[in-house]
DNA sequence: AAGTGGTCTAGACCACTAA
DNA sequence: TAGTGGTCTAGACCACTTT
C-alpha cells in the first residue's frame, strides 16, 4: 500500500492516473467492483470508498443500469451574455415563422434544436430577486419560468421576474415564447439602458439536480441579470441556472 | 421508513428539512451517528451514507477534529471585472507605500489585508492558454502564478501569461507584485483596448483543492480573460480560479 | 443465468479531541 | 477517558440488464 494514502485514496489514485493519462478515456467503463477487489485484495466497500472519491470529484460517473465510466461531456455551448441583449437590435426579422425568443434563435442558427416550457406566474420573489428589482416587502413580481432544452436534453433554467405593475396585461404574462424586435422588453415598451450581471457558483439544490438531470458532482452557474432603464429603475431580472458540465459563458468588452 | 426513499435518503432528507427550516442553523452541529443510529434503529453506515448525501450537496462540513456541522460561508467577495480593468486608470496614485496590484488595493480599501504569493517562470503554457494567446505550438510564456490571500485565508489562485517576446527583461518577469497607473500592462509599454472573458464552472481538481483549502463540495469557477490591443493583437492571458463558497462575480453594462 | 452496482448490517480498529 | 468520526471487513439481499 502506498505510504500515506488509505486503501481507498490508492484505488482512487491509480485510476485517477488511468484517466489524467488517457489510459481510460471518456466512456470507457471502469474494471468492475469484483475485478478490483481480486485485483487489490481490498473488501468490496473499500474498492467502492476509492471509486467515490472520483464520481466526488467529477472524473466518474456511475450509469444508472450498470457500469461505472470515465466521465465524457459534450462540449459545452458558448453563452455570450454581451451580444445575447444586443443581438435583437441588428437582427433581421425572421418572415413566415416564430422566431422564439433570442436564446432560441441563437441555438437555431447553430443548427440544433432548441425548446422551452414556459410557465407563467405571479409571485411573491425570492429575497435576492426583490432585491434586485428593488420592490417592497409585499410587492409582487410576474415570473417566467422556463426549461430550456437543446436536443431534448435539459440545458438550462432561466426565470425571468418583471415589477408586476409595469406587464400587467402584456403579453409578456402569456406563457409562450415572446419573440420581438429589440427583445421581450422592448415589446411592452420598455427600453433597458443598463445591466448588471451577478454570478456565483454552486452545487445545485435537489431539485435543479432534477430538473436538469445532472450526474453527481455537477455544479451549477447562477447567473442573475438585473435590467434598468435610463433612469436606473430595475425593469428586469433572470434568474439563470446554468449547469457547468455543458455551459461556457463568455464577455466580450472594449476597454472604452 | 418513508415511501420510496432509501433509509440514507431517510436520513438526508430530515436533516436536510432542519437545515433549511432553520432549526439547524449554520455553524450548528449535527446529531452525532451514535445518536441517529439509536434514534432511527439504522446501522452506522447507513447513517453516514445519509449524512454522506448532504456532505455532496455541499450543506454539511465534516469539521476537522470532530464532528459534523452546517456549512456556513462568509459573506463572498464581490469581484466586478468590470471596473477592475478601468479602476486603475482613474486611481491617484498611494503614496509612501506599496500599493500592490489592482487585486491587492481593491481588498485593501475594504479594510482587509491582501497577501499574495508569486511566482515566476518561462513556460509551455496550457493548451488553452496557447490558443487564447495565439501562441504556435512551440511558443514560450511568461507565467506569473500567484496565490491570493486574505486575512490569511486563500481566495484564489491567479496566473498570468505573456508572450515571452512581449515583456522578456521588464519588470514584470520579477516576483513582486507590480502596481503601477494604467495596470502592469501599461507598465511595459502595452495599452490593452478590449478583452474577453470566458468562465467556466466544474469541480477543482485534487491540486487546486489543496493549494485552497477547499471544504468538500466546492466548486470553482475558472476565469479566463484575454487582454488584447488595438489590433487585436493578444496581449495577456490571466486564468483565475475561484472557489464558489467565497466569490461572487459581477458584470456592469451599459447598453449602448 | 450471470454479472453489474445499490443498499444495509454488525462488527472491528484507529486517530483525534475534549473533559 | 469518553466521545467523536475515519477506515475497513465479510457477509447479505435486492434490482437491474445483458446474454
Amino acid at each position: 500500500m502506498r505510504r500515506g494514502m488509505t486503501k481507498a485514496q490508492e484505488v482512487a489514485y491509480d485510476l485517477r492516473e488511468q484517466i489524467e493519462s488517457g489510459q481510460l478515456a471518456g466512456g470507457d467503463a471502469l474494471p468492475s467492483e469484483s475485478k478490483m477487489m481480486s485485483q487489490y485484495g481490498y473488501s468490496r466497500e473499500t474498492i467502492r470508498a476509492g471509486v467515490r472519491l472520483l464520481i466526488d470529484e467529477g472524473l466518474v460517473v456511475t450509469g444508472q443500469g450498470q457500469g461505472k465510466y470515465v466521465r465524457e461531456d459534450y462540449p459545452p455551448v458558448v453563452w455570450n451574455w454581451t451580444t445575447l441583449e444586443s443581438r435583437s437590435r441588428h437582427a433581421t426579422a425572421v418572415e413566415g415563422q416564430t422566431a422564439g425568443d433570442q436564446w432560441a434563435s441563437a441555438i437555431e442558427e447553430n443548427g440544433n434544436a432548441p425548446r422551452q416550457e414556459i410557465t407563467v406566474s405571479i409571485v411573491e420573489p425570492p429575497a435576492h430577486v426583490r432585491e434586485c428589482l428593488e420592490l417592497p416587502a409585499d410587492g409582487l413580481a410576474v415570473a417566467r419560468k422556463r426549461i430550456r432544452y437543446i436536443d431534448n436534453r435539459p440545458y438550462a433554467l432561466a426565470d425571468s421576474y418583471f415589477p408586476q405593475e409595469l406587464v400587467s396585461g402584456t403579453p409578456l404574462m402569456e406563457p409562450r415564447d415572446v419573440s420581438a424586435p429589440g427583445g421581450i422588453l422592448a415589446s411592452v415598451g420598455l427600453v433597458q439602458a443598463k445591466y448588471r450581471d451577478e454570478i456565483s457558483v454552486r452545487m445545485p439544490t435537489r431539485q435543479e439536480a432534477e430538473l436538469l438531470a445532472l450526474p453527481a458532482a455537477t455544479p451549477i452557474a447562477e447567473h442573475t441579470r438585473t435590467g434598468y432603464d435610463a433612469d436606473g429603475r430595475p425593469l428586469r431580472c433572470m434568474v439563470t441556472i446554468l449547469p457547468g458540465d455543458r455551459h461556457k459563458i463568455l464577455y466580450e468588452v472594449d476597454t472604452d
